[in-house]
DNA sequence: GAGTGGTCTAGACCACTGT
DNA sequence: CAGTGGTCTAGACCACTCC
């Protein structure tokens, strides 16, 4: 025996596939498709549900029900590590010109802004023994957000750990003030004496959680991307754990592995 | 004014979140929740419905509503990339040991459950603009599922496209009877003197299709990983196109990028 | 103010699970 | 068969958007 709301959905999104409802294109309202379909608002709200789920739909309370336009992406390259090492060395006014968010989105920094905040805790077990080092270790975590200046959400939460002692020799990377520092990461770490060997990156996706849907501003539908990122340095160290959510409608991870040849 | 089914939303995901609810731990049933909440059922429903579509419960009609637990990830690896091109060359003896998916799974062949089908058809527009051959090229398309002989739902959906005159050197490369082949498409590729130089991997998430959901039995609340993949060879060819689908609640993805040194 | 989607109710009946 | 979640109704009232 067929389920109502789920043949209404199946009829809907099929009018979506094809086309005959473009994106943008407003739904009759709920009690329309009530009386068209012959089924209760109720009804008719649980099939619009579902395609809500899918990320098929946008219902704007008040306003309507609309078909989603598909949004464009931000790419987000490997490329990137080698690129920031690259800039990493060299003086400050061609670091200042732009960084690897820049470097992502084709955008310039008066377009981006960015914020950091700095916070220093003891490590708990999960990190000092990622790091290798002794629990209740000092590290700095640095959360940051950077978000286009015509855009209210930011299109990703960064969340970075340091290990003090081994950045301590230049106090001016202890200073959340200094951010967005040019040149990124790599080149705070040169300035202590430290070189990235290669960058560990380990991706899942999931629904977003309450939270991230609120800070990323999230349509129903939408899932975010989780990288956990290692840093490991030329002597083998870990100096760098971050963990970055990424709005999944709106990004797009790019990696090239490149073969030994025969 | 505080809305009832979020403010259960809220109190039961506290529960589940600071593990007053462990995994697998059965809630109340919807009419018991309604009396405790002094709620009607479907606004409990509504709340359950929020939890669910976050991937915090699951709901078993006719048994009950139980906190999930966590699955555990298969790690996809992109040294699979690098190792399979060591393989290529080897004897079929030693390719017939294991393949990248065993390299990823850390499984022997024997566990998993090999499905293929092949077809040919004309290039559309998109796949010729990708692979620079004109539109109406015939092409091999591949579909290929995995699974755990344990399981019956697939851990991947992969479709892969290659130029049929590129392979047809080698008429067994056009037989599915003959998968799953040992050594994998680099193999194959090798076989007609393609050697590849370097694979790009582009990724996006996002919520299931009702198919994708349906094949690779994806609870409620679970995103997927959509992975679009071009090997290169040697002569700056791309010899293949794939499109993987990876069930995000039990995928991990991990990208090692190495650097040069200063 | 008219029209839209959002929330909620009280209850009926169905479908599935396990004993 | 008892207990669970799943579907559906008919209607009320609220909140938001846009004219």
């Amino acid at each position: 025996m067929p389920k109502a709301y789920e043949e209404i959905a199946d009829d809907l999104r099929r009018s979506i596939r094809n086309g005959e409802r473009k994106p943008g294109a407003r739904l009759p309202s709920e009690a329309e498709l009530a009386r068209h379909y012959g089924r209760s608002v109720p009804t008719i709200q649980n099939a619009l549900r579902l395609l809500s789920a899918e990320g098929l739909i946008d219902k704007l309370h008040g306003s309507g029900t609309f078909v989603r336009r598909p949004r464009t992406r931000a790419i987000r390259d490997n490329k990137r590590h080698q690129w920031e090492k690259n800039r990493a060395r060299m003086p400050e006014a061609a670091r200042a010109e732009t960084g690897a968010t820049e470097h992502d989105t084709g955008l310039v920094l008066d377009d981006l802004v960015f914020f950091a905040r700095y916070r220093e805790l003891t490590a708990p077990s999960d990190l000092a023994d990622a790091f290798g080092v002794p629990e209740g270790t000092v590290l700095l975590e640095r959360t940051y957000r950077t978000r286009h200046s015509a855009e209210t959400a930011p299109f990703n939460l960064v969340t970075s750990y340091l290990v003090r002692d081994m950045i301590a020799a230049n106090p001016e990377l202890l200073d959340e003030t200094r951010e967005p520092w040019p040149g990124g990461t790599q080149n705070q770490l040169h300035t202590v004496g430290i070189e990235v060997d290669r960058v560990e990156e380990r991706f899942t996706a999931r629904p977003p959680t309450p939270e991230e849907a609120r800070e990323l501003d999230l349509p129903a539908g939408t899932s975010v991307i989780l990288l956990h990122k290692k840093s490991y340095d030329v002597r083998n160290r870990i100096v760098d754990i971050s963990v970055v959510t990424l709005p999944g409608d709106r990004t797009e991870l790019l990696f090239t592995t490149h073969l030994e040849r025969w």
